[in-house]
DNA sequence: TAGGAAAGTGACAGAATTGTAATTGTACTT
DNA sequence: AAGTACAATTACAATTCTGTCACTTTCCTA
């Protein structure tokens, strides 16, 4: 379980950060101010700290360097855009990334994820809806429980993954799937596998909510 | 391919970097002092820099400057231990890392990975041996060929590259690959697989290189 | 609204995976 | 050198995976 404590003034950033980010299964905390946001990172067991330089109440390097201090949290700096002034001084303030605003949410998760990385504090595990991915085990949850996926299943769902947002088109799926050395499938194949797929990770596989059909393009995941 | 260069001044140092490297897979140039250093960089296509701050004529900080000013090449600082300022000096000239000597081999490839994915450069392809794991896709190559792994048989490579350098008791395998509620497989189920993996990933399955038996502990893979 | 293209479904054989048992091989101990 | 534990090998059913076919459903459009 692994918490993130966002620092921002703006309530509309704040809730949609939450919404998403909690989608994405961190647990979420917020302080519009340096105060509180300090009083947090005190009490509670934060593992991650979003902060944005333009706070009410003082500046964001100020609770950088606060937090820096006394404790060895990662920070990410949230800057306005084409702020390179910012950038350099957060960096030497001990920021360990940033992201200029406005950014895409995909983005900052993979930021997130690759500084948790890199400071050792969690796995390689993918939230999809209710559906876990370890590719570190090469194993797939839903709900806690084991997923009984084939090779050829857990690639397909990688596929998936690894182009969340993106409509990925019957050709290109089966390319990144069966591309072996010339030899063709039948395109239905990949509809069967589609369809076996979702039996597994779909909550309602009549009703898919995780992988979505896009008629005549392909399929997409968001 | 992914080409590093190390400077470093002691020829021990690069001898040792560059046998264990290559085996990782990587490209390695060399240099030992800053001229040639920012020459290689100049006309070779780099993709990562290893410096250490104390070569001969000259300091590291310099190449390390001279390097930002003009690519965005990631740097990783090689400092002596303790050497606080170094390292902090670093990080304002734009190091992206940084490893105290003496350092584990295995945490280099750790650093230097997880800069690499930072800076988006490559994908998460792990190296054992003459064999590829790509985790992002799910797959695995043998000398660029694909493998066809299966599920477990993926699962168990997994369980081991995520514990190179310790012995894995026969014990904590089971448990890792085939931990299903309660349920309990042969202990021989995984001696099988063990065979069945190493006739797929290694050149000579009666003389394994890759997964060494360590009798009456387990297996170890390095 | 009828026709057609695209996607979904169910069923099927052949191939591969999976777990187990029986047997053989290997290293260590006494 | 024989005995013993551990590991490797071989072989074999049961199960699952894999690809394809025939058929149905859904959606778009003419």
């Amino acid at each position: 379980m692994t918490t993130i404590l966002i620092v921002e003034d703006d309530k509309g950033i704040i809730e949609n950060l939450t919404e998403f980010l909690t989608n994405e299964g961190y647990t979420i905390l917020s302080a519009s101010g340096q105060k509180r946001a300090l009083e947090l990172v005190e009490t509670e067991n934060i593992d991650l700290v979003l902060l944005d330089i333009s706070i009410a109440d003082g500046n964001g390097f100020a609770v950088c360097s606060a937090i820096k201090a006394d404790y060895n949290i990662p920070v990410i700096f949230l800057t306005a855009s084409g702020d390179e002034y910012s950038t350099v001084t957060g960096f030497n303030l001990g920021a360990d990334d940033y992201i200029a605003k406005p950014f895409r949410p995909r983005e900052l998760v993979s930021r997130i994820k690759n500084i948790l990385r890199l400071t050792g504090n969690t796995g390689a595990v993918i939230q999809l809806g209710d559906v876990q991915v370890d590719t570190v085990k090469g194993t797939a949850k839903k709900n806690g429980m084991d997923l009984y996926l084939s090779a050829l299943e857990y690639r397909l769902l990688l596929a998936f993954i690894n182009n969340r947002g993106t409509v990925l088109s019957r050709t290109k799926l089966l390319e990144m799937i069966w591309d072996i050395a010339g030899e063709f499938v039948n395109d239905n194949t990949l509809t069967v596998y589609i369809k076996r797929l979702r039996e597994k990770i779909e909550d309602d596989p009549q009703n898919p909510q995780i992988i979505k059909t896009i008629r005549g393009l392909g399929y997409r995941v968001d």
